[in-house]
DNA sequence: TCAAAAGTGTTGGGGGTACACCCATGC
DNA sequence: GCATGGGTGTACCCCCAACACTTTTGA
Protein backbone atom coordinates (compact mmCIF):
# COMPACT_ATOMS: atom_id res chain seq x y z
CA UNK A 1 0.00 0.00 0.00
CA UNK A 2 1.41 3.62 -0.29
CA UNK A 3 -0.67 5.01 2.37
CA UNK A 4 1.93 6.11 5.06
CA UNK A 5 2.51 4.59 7.41
CA UNK A 6 0.10 1.57 7.63
CA UNK A 7 2.80 -1.30 7.44
CA UNK A 8 5.32 -1.39 10.66
CA UNK A 9 8.85 0.10 10.48
CA UNK A 10 11.11 -3.02 10.24
CA UNK A 11 13.47 -1.97 13.13
CA UNK A 12 16.57 -4.03 12.22
CA UNK A 13 19.10 -2.35 9.72
CA UNK A 14 22.08 -0.69 11.32
CA UNK A 15 23.65 2.78 9.23
CA UNK A 16 27.30 3.45 8.48
CA UNK A 17 28.29 6.60 7.12
CA UNK A 18 31.72 6.83 4.43
CA UNK A 19 33.00 9.78 3.40
CA UNK A 20 34.06 10.61 0.27
CA UNK A 21 37.44 13.46 0.35
CA UNK A 22 38.64 14.65 -2.84
CA UNK A 23 41.44 16.87 -3.05
CA UNK A 24 43.88 17.88 -5.26
CA UNK A 25 47.80 18.08 -5.04
CA UNK A 26 48.77 20.09 -7.74
CA UNK A 27 49.05 16.49 -10.53
CA UNK A 28 46.22 14.60 -10.09
CA UNK A 29 42.79 14.49 -8.14
CA UNK A 30 43.47 12.09 -5.13
CA UNK A 31 40.75 10.83 -2.64
CA UNK A 32 41.47 9.50 1.07
CA UNK A 33 41.56 5.79 2.03
CA UNK A 34 42.01 3.89 4.94
CA UNK A 35 43.85 0.74 5.47
CA UNK A 36 42.01 -1.50 7.89
CA UNK A 37 44.09 -2.33 10.96
CA UNK A 38 41.76 -4.82 12.07
CA UNK A 39 42.49 -8.29 12.18
CA UNK A 40 39.65 -9.87 10.73
CA UNK A 41 40.14 -7.14 7.45
CA UNK A 42 43.61 -7.57 7.39
CA UNK A 43 44.83 -5.00 5.18
CA UNK A 44 41.50 -4.01 3.56
CA UNK A 45 41.00 -0.63 2.05
CA UNK A 46 37.68 1.49 3.17
CA UNK A 47 36.76 5.02 2.91
CA UNK A 48 36.79 6.67 6.03
CA UNK A 49 33.77 4.82 7.74
CA UNK A 50 32.08 4.80 10.92
CA UNK A 51 29.23 2.90 12.13
CA UNK A 52 25.93 4.96 13.65
CA UNK A 53 24.24 4.58 16.30
CA UNK A 54 20.73 4.29 15.91
CA UNK A 55 20.35 8.43 17.51
CA UNK A 56 22.95 9.45 15.82
CA UNK A 57 23.04 12.48 13.06
CA UNK A 58 24.10 12.10 9.92
CA UNK A 59 25.38 15.57 9.52
CA UNK A 60 26.85 15.70 12.76
CA UNK A 61 28.70 12.31 12.34
CA UNK A 62 30.03 13.38 8.81
CA UNK A 63 30.98 16.61 10.12
CA UNK A 64 32.71 15.17 13.38
CA UNK A 65 34.33 12.63 10.92
CA UNK A 66 36.06 15.45 9.08
CA UNK A 67 36.69 17.83 11.76
CA UNK A 68 39.23 14.99 13.32
CA UNK A 69 41.00 14.41 9.85
CA UNK A 70 41.55 18.46 9.01
CA UNK A 71 41.31 19.83 12.16
CA UNK A 72 38.48 22.19 11.18
CA UNK A 73 34.89 22.32 10.31
CA UNK A 74 33.97 21.68 6.63
CA UNK A 75 32.71 24.12 4.56
CA UNK A 76 30.74 21.99 2.46
CA UNK A 77 29.94 18.37 2.64
CA UNK A 78 26.91 17.21 1.43
CA UNK A 79 25.40 13.79 1.45
CA UNK A 80 25.74 11.73 -1.60
CA UNK A 81 22.75 8.91 -0.91
CA UNK A 82 22.02 5.85 0.47
CA UNK A 83 23.97 2.84 -0.36
CA UNK A 84 22.69 -0.61 0.33
CA UNK A 85 20.55 -2.18 -2.48
CA UNK A 86 22.33 -5.39 -1.94
CA UNK A 87 22.98 -7.09 1.44
CA UNK A 88 26.36 -5.55 2.53
CA UNK A 89 27.70 -7.33 5.70
CA UNK A 90 27.19 -10.74 7.46
CA UNK A 91 25.37 -9.75 10.66
CA UNK A 92 22.77 -8.08 9.25
CA UNK A 93 21.36 -5.18 6.70
CA UNK A 94 23.79 -2.06 6.88
CA UNK A 95 22.83 0.79 4.92
CA UNK A 96 25.98 3.34 4.41
CA UNK A 97 24.74 7.37 4.31
CA UNK A 98 27.80 8.54 1.79
CA UNK A 99 28.88 12.13 1.99
CA UNK A 100 31.36 13.54 0.33
CA UNK A 101 33.93 16.65 0.45
CA UNK A 102 36.18 18.67 -1.08
CA UNK A 103 39.66 19.65 0.68
CA UNK A 104 42.82 20.76 0.89
CA UNK A 105 44.94 18.02 0.37
CA UNK A 106 47.97 20.41 2.59
CA UNK A 107 45.60 20.25 5.19
CA UNK A 108 45.42 16.67 6.31
CA UNK A 109 46.41 15.68 9.50
CA UNK A 110 48.67 13.10 8.09
CA UNK A 111 51.41 13.29 11.02
CA UNK A 112 48.42 11.98 13.38
CA UNK A 113 46.30 9.72 10.64
CA UNK A 114 49.30 8.35 8.69
CA UNK A 115 50.03 5.32 11.52
CA UNK A 116 46.14 4.80 11.63
CA UNK A 117 46.38 3.85 7.59
CA UNK A 118 44.98 6.74 5.90
CA UNK A 119 46.38 7.83 2.59
CA UNK A 120 46.08 9.50 -0.37
CA UNK A 121 45.21 7.69 -3.56
CA UNK A 122 44.95 8.85 -7.57
CA UNK A 123 41.02 8.66 -7.84
CA UNK A 124 42.47 7.18 -11.53
CA UNK A 125 44.16 4.17 -9.99
CA UNK A 126 41.61 3.29 -6.87
CA UNK A 127 42.37 -0.36 -6.25
CA UNK A 128 39.56 -3.03 -5.45
CA UNK A 129 38.12 -1.50 -2.03
CA UNK A 130 35.65 -3.14 0.29
CA UNK A 131 32.00 -3.50 0.68
CA UNK A 132 30.51 -1.32 -2.56
CA UNK A 133 33.09 1.65 -1.61
CA UNK A 134 33.95 1.75 -5.24
CA UNK A 135 30.57 2.87 -6.44
CA UNK A 136 30.00 5.35 -3.58
CA UNK A 137 33.86 6.86 -5.01
CA UNK A 138 32.69 6.55 -8.73
CA UNK A 139 29.11 8.20 -7.35
CA UNK A 140 30.83 10.83 -6.00
CA UNK A 141 33.21 11.63 -8.96
CA UNK A 142 30.64 12.07 -10.88
CA UNK A 143 27.94 14.70 -8.97
CA UNK A 144 31.74 16.65 -8.86
CA UNK A 145 32.39 16.15 -12.44
CA UNK A 146 29.52 18.07 -12.57
CA UNK A 147 30.18 20.34 -9.61
CA UNK A 148 33.06 21.69 -11.20
CA UNK A 149 31.40 23.10 -14.20
CA UNK A 150 29.10 25.35 -12.29
CA UNK A 151 30.76 26.46 -9.05
CA UNK A 152 34.28 27.51 -8.47
CA UNK A 153 35.41 24.43 -6.93
CA UNK A 154 39.19 25.98 -6.40
CA UNK A 155 38.02 27.38 -3.07
CA UNK A 156 37.59 24.39 -1.54
CA UNK A 157 40.48 22.51 -3.26
CA UNK A 158 43.45 25.05 -4.03
CA UNK A 159 45.75 26.13 -0.97
CA UNK A 160 44.85 29.46 0.37
CA UNK A 161 47.34 31.09 -2.50
CA UNK A 162 47.67 29.16 -5.76
CA UNK A 163 48.87 30.06 -9.17
CA UNK A 164 47.16 30.54 -12.22
CA UNK A 165 48.58 27.65 -13.42
CA UNK A 166 47.72 25.43 -10.30
CA UNK A 167 44.07 26.28 -11.39
CA UNK A 168 44.52 25.11 -14.83
CA UNK A 169 45.48 21.76 -13.94
CA UNK A 170 42.84 21.16 -11.65
CA UNK A 171 39.94 21.64 -14.65
CA UNK A 172 41.97 19.95 -16.87
CA UNK A 173 42.24 16.65 -14.54
CA UNK A 174 38.69 17.45 -13.52
CA UNK A 175 37.16 17.79 -16.93
CA UNK A 176 39.49 15.80 -18.98
CA UNK A 177 40.00 18.29 -21.08
CA UNK A 178 43.20 20.63 -22.59
CA UNK A 179 42.47 24.19 -21.28
CA UNK A 180 44.03 27.25 -23.63
CA UNK A 181 45.93 29.09 -21.06
CA UNK A 182 44.79 32.92 -22.52
CA UNK A 183 41.22 32.24 -22.58
CA UNK A 184 41.19 30.74 -19.26
CA UNK A 185 42.74 33.85 -17.86
CA UNK A 186 40.02 35.73 -19.85
CA UNK A 187 37.42 34.19 -18.38
CA UNK A 188 38.26 33.75 -15.09
CA UNK A 189 39.50 37.16 -15.02
CA UNK A 190 36.24 38.30 -15.81
CA UNK A 191 34.59 36.61 -12.66
CA UNK A 192 36.60 38.94 -10.01
CA UNK A 193 36.62 35.99 -8.48
CA UNK A 194 40.43 36.22 -8.10
CA UNK A 195 42.26 38.49 -6.17
CA UNK A 196 45.86 39.30 -7.28
CA UNK A 197 48.60 39.09 -4.06
CA UNK A 198 51.25 40.74 -5.48
CA UNK A 199 53.96 38.51 -4.43
CA UNK A 200 55.48 35.31 -6.95
CA UNK A 201 55.08 32.06 -5.83
CA UNK A 202 58.73 30.34 -4.68
CA UNK A 203 58.00 26.67 -6.47
CA UNK A 204 58.00 24.42 -3.53
CA UNK A 205 54.04 22.76 -3.18
CA UNK A 206 51.23 21.28 -4.71
CA UNK A 207 52.77 22.17 -8.50
CA UNK A 208 53.22 25.51 -8.41
CA UNK A 209 55.60 27.19 -10.19
CA UNK A 210 58.39 29.68 -8.96
CA UNK A 211 58.32 33.01 -10.31
CA UNK A 212 54.56 33.08 -10.77
CA UNK A 213 51.66 35.06 -9.63
CA UNK A 214 50.10 34.10 -6.60
CA UNK A 215 46.32 34.82 -6.27
CA UNK A 216 43.42 33.79 -3.86
CA UNK A 217 39.89 33.75 -3.97
CA UNK A 218 37.56 36.57 -3.18
CA UNK A 219 35.19 35.09 -0.67
CA UNK A 220 33.07 37.94 -0.29
CA UNK A 221 32.58 38.35 -4.13
CA UNK A 222 31.72 34.93 -4.29
CA UNK A 223 29.67 34.80 -1.27
CA UNK A 224 27.88 37.69 -3.15
CA UNK A 225 26.93 35.87 -6.46
CA UNK A 226 26.01 32.72 -4.65
CA UNK A 227 22.39 32.11 -5.27
CA UNK A 228 22.41 33.77 -8.68
CA UNK A 229 23.57 32.83 -11.65
CA UNK A 230 27.44 31.50 -12.12
CA UNK A 231 29.02 33.75 -14.10
CA UNK A 232 31.47 30.79 -15.98
CA UNK A 233 30.93 27.54 -17.64
CA UNK A 234 33.40 25.08 -18.07
CA UNK B 1 37.48 5.58 14.83
CA UNK B 2 37.37 6.11 11.20
CA UNK B 3 38.73 2.43 10.63
CA UNK B 4 35.68 0.30 9.42
CA UNK B 5 34.28 -1.71 10.71
CA UNK B 6 35.39 -1.34 14.22
CA UNK B 7 32.32 -0.62 16.30
CA UNK B 8 29.55 -2.80 16.32
CA UNK B 9 26.38 -2.48 13.78
CA UNK B 10 23.14 -0.70 15.90
CA UNK B 11 20.62 -3.11 14.00
CA UNK B 12 17.52 -0.63 15.41
CA UNK B 13 16.85 1.49 12.78
CA UNK B 14 13.62 1.23 9.59
CA UNK B 15 14.17 2.28 6.56
CA UNK B 16 10.97 3.70 4.49
CA UNK B 17 11.04 5.01 1.48
CA UNK B 18 8.85 7.88 -0.45
CA UNK B 19 8.31 8.76 -4.21
CA UNK B 20 8.47 12.62 -5.30
CA UNK B 21 6.63 12.59 -8.68
CA UNK B 22 6.71 15.37 -10.58
CA UNK B 23 4.74 15.86 -13.64
CA UNK B 24 3.36 19.18 -15.40
CA UNK B 25 -0.78 19.48 -16.15
CA UNK B 26 -0.19 21.85 -18.99
CA UNK B 27 -0.11 24.93 -16.56
CA UNK B 28 1.85 23.88 -13.47
CA UNK B 29 4.02 21.57 -11.94
CA UNK B 30 1.90 19.00 -10.03
CA UNK B 31 3.33 17.19 -7.53
CA UNK B 32 1.33 13.48 -6.31
CA UNK B 33 -0.13 13.78 -2.68
CA UNK B 34 -1.47 10.89 -0.54
CA UNK B 35 -4.47 11.85 1.81
CA UNK B 36 -4.71 9.03 5.19
CA UNK B 37 -7.54 7.21 5.42
CA UNK B 38 -5.55 5.50 8.21
CA UNK B 39 -7.66 6.71 10.86
CA UNK B 40 -4.74 7.47 13.42
CA UNK B 41 -3.78 9.72 11.07
CA UNK B 42 -7.09 10.61 9.60
CA UNK B 43 -6.43 13.60 7.08
CA UNK B 44 -3.05 13.85 6.78
CA UNK B 45 -0.90 14.26 3.72
CA UNK B 46 2.04 12.41 2.77
CA UNK B 47 4.09 11.80 -0.03
CA UNK B 48 3.16 8.27 -1.52
CA UNK B 49 5.58 6.57 0.66
CA UNK B 50 5.48 2.61 2.57
CA UNK B 51 8.23 1.00 4.83
CA UNK B 52 10.60 -1.26 4.01
CA UNK B 53 11.05 -4.71 4.88
CA UNK B 54 14.52 -5.40 6.22
CA UNK B 55 15.87 -7.57 2.84
CA UNK B 56 13.93 -4.95 0.71
CA UNK B 57 15.97 -3.34 -2.39
CA UNK B 58 15.68 0.43 -2.77
CA UNK B 59 15.43 0.35 -6.36
CA UNK B 60 12.94 -2.57 -6.53
CA UNK B 61 10.48 -0.55 -4.34
CA UNK B 62 10.71 2.28 -5.41
CA UNK B 63 10.03 1.15 -8.91
CA UNK B 64 6.91 -0.94 -8.02
CA UNK B 65 5.50 1.82 -6.18
CA UNK B 66 5.44 3.63 -9.40
CA UNK B 67 4.51 0.84 -11.49
CA UNK B 68 1.43 0.18 -9.44
CA UNK B 69 0.31 3.75 -9.90
CA UNK B 70 1.33 4.73 -13.52
CA UNK B 71 0.70 1.16 -15.23
CA UNK B 72 4.37 0.76 -16.23
CA UNK B 73 8.01 0.69 -15.52
CA UNK B 74 9.58 4.10 -14.85
CA UNK B 75 12.34 5.43 -17.48
CA UNK B 76 13.90 7.36 -15.24
CA UNK B 77 13.59 7.01 -11.38
CA UNK B 78 16.57 8.49 -9.19
CA UNK B 79 17.15 8.50 -5.01
CA UNK B 80 17.53 11.51 -3.66
CA UNK B 81 19.09 11.05 -0.77
CA UNK B 82 17.99 9.60 2.51
CA UNK B 83 16.39 11.81 4.85
CA UNK B 84 16.59 10.86 8.66
CA UNK B 85 18.38 13.17 10.74
CA UNK B 86 16.13 13.76 13.24
CA UNK B 87 13.97 11.40 15.25
CA UNK B 88 11.03 11.01 12.76
CA UNK B 89 8.61 8.45 14.25
CA UNK B 90 7.54 7.86 17.51
CA UNK B 91 8.43 3.80 17.97
CA UNK B 92 12.06 4.65 16.94
CA UNK B 93 14.37 5.90 14.37
CA UNK B 94 12.89 5.47 10.32
CA UNK B 95 15.36 6.56 7.65
CA UNK B 96 13.68 7.55 4.28
CA UNK B 97 15.16 6.88 1.55
CA UNK B 98 13.37 9.41 -1.13
CA UNK B 99 13.22 9.16 -5.02
CA UNK B 100 12.08 11.02 -7.32
CA UNK B 101 11.02 10.37 -10.76
CA UNK B 102 9.50 12.99 -13.67
CA UNK B 103 5.76 11.72 -15.00
CA UNK B 104 3.28 12.20 -17.40
CA UNK B 105 0.30 13.48 -15.20
CA UNK B 106 -2.01 11.75 -18.35
CA UNK B 107 -0.87 8.53 -17.21
CA UNK B 108 -1.16 8.01 -13.41
CA UNK B 109 -4.29 5.49 -12.86
CA UNK B 110 -6.21 8.36 -11.29
CA UNK B 111 -10.07 6.66 -11.59
CA UNK B 112 -8.07 3.88 -9.11
CA UNK B 113 -5.82 6.01 -7.02
CA UNK B 114 -8.04 8.51 -5.97
CA UNK B 115 -10.64 6.79 -3.56
CA UNK B 116 -7.57 6.16 -1.57
CA UNK B 117 -6.81 9.28 -1.05
CA UNK B 118 -4.26 10.44 -4.01
CA UNK B 119 -4.16 13.73 -5.67
CA UNK B 120 -1.92 16.20 -7.96
CA UNK B 121 -1.08 19.16 -6.32
CA UNK B 122 0.85 22.49 -7.40
CA UNK B 123 3.79 22.21 -6.27
CA UNK B 124 3.84 26.29 -5.71
CA UNK B 125 0.49 25.49 -3.21
CA UNK B 126 1.59 22.35 -1.37
CA UNK B 127 0.27 22.23 2.34
CA UNK B 128 2.47 20.78 5.50
CA UNK B 129 2.70 17.41 4.95
CA UNK B 130 3.82 14.98 7.77
CA UNK B 131 7.51 14.28 9.15
CA UNK B 132 9.73 15.92 6.65
CA UNK B 133 8.29 15.16 3.86
CA UNK B 134 8.13 18.89 2.57
CA UNK B 135 11.57 19.38 2.92
CA UNK B 136 12.02 15.86 0.49
CA UNK B 137 9.71 18.15 -1.97
CA UNK B 138 11.96 21.04 -2.22
CA UNK B 139 14.81 18.65 -2.10
CA UNK B 140 13.79 17.43 -5.24
CA UNK B 141 12.51 20.63 -6.49
CA UNK B 142 15.87 21.88 -6.63
CA UNK B 143 17.02 19.21 -8.02
CA UNK B 144 15.02 18.68 -11.15
CA UNK B 145 15.80 22.39 -11.80
CA UNK B 146 19.36 21.63 -12.06
CA UNK B 147 17.92 18.75 -14.30
CA UNK B 148 15.93 20.61 -16.33
CA UNK B 149 18.49 22.91 -17.82
CA UNK B 150 20.47 20.43 -18.74
CA UNK B 151 18.20 17.49 -19.88
CA UNK B 152 14.87 17.46 -22.35
CA UNK B 153 12.98 17.05 -19.28
CA UNK B 154 9.88 16.96 -22.26
CA UNK B 155 10.71 13.90 -22.72
CA UNK B 156 9.38 12.51 -19.71
CA UNK B 157 6.47 15.20 -18.49
CA UNK B 158 4.74 16.21 -21.60
CA UNK B 159 2.42 13.49 -23.28
CA UNK B 160 3.78 11.88 -26.57
CA UNK B 161 1.92 14.48 -28.73
CA UNK B 162 2.57 18.28 -27.62
CA UNK B 163 2.61 21.45 -28.85
CA UNK B 164 5.76 23.77 -28.61
CA UNK B 165 3.34 25.89 -26.75
CA UNK B 166 2.81 23.56 -23.87
CA UNK B 167 7.14 23.28 -24.35
CA UNK B 168 7.60 26.55 -23.77
CA UNK B 169 5.06 27.09 -20.48
CA UNK B 170 6.24 23.72 -19.07
CA UNK B 171 10.33 25.23 -19.12
CA UNK B 172 8.32 28.74 -17.90
CA UNK B 173 7.39 27.20 -15.06
CA UNK B 174 10.22 25.15 -13.95
CA UNK B 175 13.03 27.99 -14.75
CA UNK B 176 10.29 30.86 -13.34
CA UNK B 177 11.13 32.62 -16.38
CA UNK B 178 9.47 34.69 -19.13
CA UNK B 179 10.69 32.81 -22.79
CA UNK B 180 11.14 34.56 -26.44
CA UNK B 181 8.98 32.00 -28.44
CA UNK B 182 11.19 32.66 -31.86
CA UNK B 183 14.29 32.42 -30.04
CA UNK B 184 13.19 29.29 -28.48
CA UNK B 185 12.24 27.73 -31.49
CA UNK B 186 15.53 28.27 -33.01
CA UNK B 187 17.09 26.92 -30.30
CA UNK B 188 15.13 23.43 -29.90
CA UNK B 189 14.88 22.98 -33.56
CA UNK B 190 18.95 23.27 -33.93
CA UNK B 191 18.44 20.67 -31.35
CA UNK B 192 16.52 17.46 -34.15
CA UNK B 193 14.95 16.24 -30.65
CA UNK B 194 11.70 17.34 -31.80
CA UNK B 195 10.04 15.40 -34.59
CA UNK B 196 7.12 17.23 -36.66
CA UNK B 197 4.20 15.19 -37.01
CA UNK B 198 2.44 16.57 -39.43
CA UNK B 199 -0.98 17.05 -37.84
CA UNK B 200 -2.62 19.66 -35.69
CA UNK B 201 -3.90 19.66 -31.92
CA UNK B 202 -7.74 19.32 -31.09
CA UNK B 203 -7.34 22.13 -28.77
CA UNK B 204 -8.62 19.36 -25.86
CA UNK B 205 -6.18 18.58 -23.03
CA UNK B 206 -3.02 19.82 -20.95
CA UNK B 207 -2.72 23.21 -22.63
CA UNK B 208 -2.84 22.30 -26.18
CA UNK B 209 -3.79 25.16 -28.17
CA UNK B 210 -5.98 23.91 -30.86
CA UNK B 211 -4.81 24.21 -34.70
CA UNK B 212 -1.27 24.12 -33.65
CA UNK B 213 1.58 21.88 -34.88
CA UNK B 214 2.00 18.76 -33.12
CA UNK B 215 5.57 17.23 -32.10
CA UNK B 216 7.15 14.41 -30.65
CA UNK B 217 10.59 13.58 -28.92
CA UNK B 218 12.92 12.17 -31.33
CA UNK B 219 14.27 9.30 -28.85
CA UNK B 220 16.74 7.96 -31.05
CA UNK B 221 18.36 11.27 -31.42
CA UNK B 222 18.18 11.94 -28.21
CA UNK B 223 20.22 7.74 -27.26
CA UNK B 224 22.18 9.12 -29.86
CA UNK B 225 23.59 12.21 -27.85
CA UNK B 226 23.41 10.57 -24.48
CA UNK B 227 26.60 10.72 -22.77
CA UNK B 228 27.99 13.45 -24.62
CA UNK B 229 27.40 16.94 -24.20
CA UNK B 230 23.95 18.48 -24.12
CA UNK B 231 23.33 20.78 -27.05
CA UNK B 232 21.40 23.35 -24.93
CA UNK B 233 21.32 25.29 -22.23
CA UNK B 234 18.26 27.35 -20.56
C1' DT C 1 -15.23 41.69 -31.59
C1' DC C 2 -11.95 40.70 -28.46
C1' DA C 3 -8.39 38.08 -26.10
C1' DA C 4 -5.01 34.57 -26.37
C1' DA C 5 -1.83 31.89 -28.59
C1' DA C 6 0.71 30.36 -33.14
C1' DG C 7 3.84 31.34 -36.32
C1' DT C 8 7.61 33.85 -38.65
C1' DG C 9 13.43 36.92 -39.68
C1' DT C 10 16.66 40.18 -38.94
C1' DT C 11 20.17 42.60 -36.57
C1' DG C 12 23.74 43.72 -33.25
C1' DG C 13 26.72 42.63 -29.58
C1' DG C 14 29.22 39.61 -26.53
C1' DG C 15 31.57 35.69 -25.61
C1' DG C 16 34.03 31.77 -27.07
C1' DT C 17 37.80 29.66 -29.68
C1' DA C 18 41.92 29.43 -32.25
C1' DC C 19 46.45 30.77 -32.49
C1' DA C 20 52.47 32.18 -31.62
C1' DC C 21 56.08 34.23 -29.42
C1' DC C 22 59.25 35.79 -25.63
C1' DC C 23 60.75 35.36 -20.89
C1' DA C 24 62.00 33.10 -16.42
C1' DT C 25 63.36 29.07 -13.95
C1' DG C 26 65.36 24.43 -12.86
C1' DC C 27 67.85 20.68 -14.37
C1' DG D 1 71.34 24.98 -23.30
C1' DC D 2 67.19 22.74 -22.97
C1' DA D 3 62.66 21.76 -21.34
C1' DT D 4 58.84 23.39 -18.87
C1' DG D 5 55.66 26.62 -17.65
C1' DG D 6 54.36 31.92 -17.30
C1' DG D 7 52.59 35.59 -19.44
C1' DT D 8 50.46 38.36 -23.28
C1' DG D 9 46.47 40.23 -27.91
C1' DT D 10 43.90 39.72 -31.94
C1' DA D 11 40.49 38.07 -35.31
C1' DC D 12 36.65 35.47 -36.44
C1' DC D 13 32.51 33.19 -35.76
C1' DC D 14 28.65 31.64 -33.60
C1' DC D 15 25.16 32.03 -30.48
C1' DC D 16 22.12 34.69 -27.96
C1' DA D 17 18.88 38.45 -27.03
C1' DA D 18 15.88 41.89 -28.52
C1' DC D 19 12.13 42.97 -31.16
C1' DA D 20 6.45 43.35 -34.13
C1' DC D 21 3.03 41.93 -36.89
C1' DT D 22 -0.47 38.71 -38.97
C1' DT D 23 -3.50 34.75 -38.49
C1' DT D 24 -6.39 31.46 -36.13
C1' DT D 25 -9.38 30.08 -32.59
C1' DG D 26 -12.62 30.21 -28.65
C1' DA D 27 -15.26 32.93 -25.58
Amino acid sequence: MLQYPTSKPDYHVALSLSLVLLGFNGKNIEVLLAKSINPEYEGQLFLPSQNLLTNEDFTAVAANMFSRLFGYNPEVLEQLKAFGNVSRARGGRVVNIAHYALVKTSDFKAEEWSKHGMHWCNIEKVPELAFDHNDIINFARERWERRVRRRPVGFDMLPPEFTIGQLIKLYEKALNIKIDKRNFRKKVFKTKLLEELGRKADGKSFGQQKGSQLFSFNKKAYDKMKGSEYPFQF
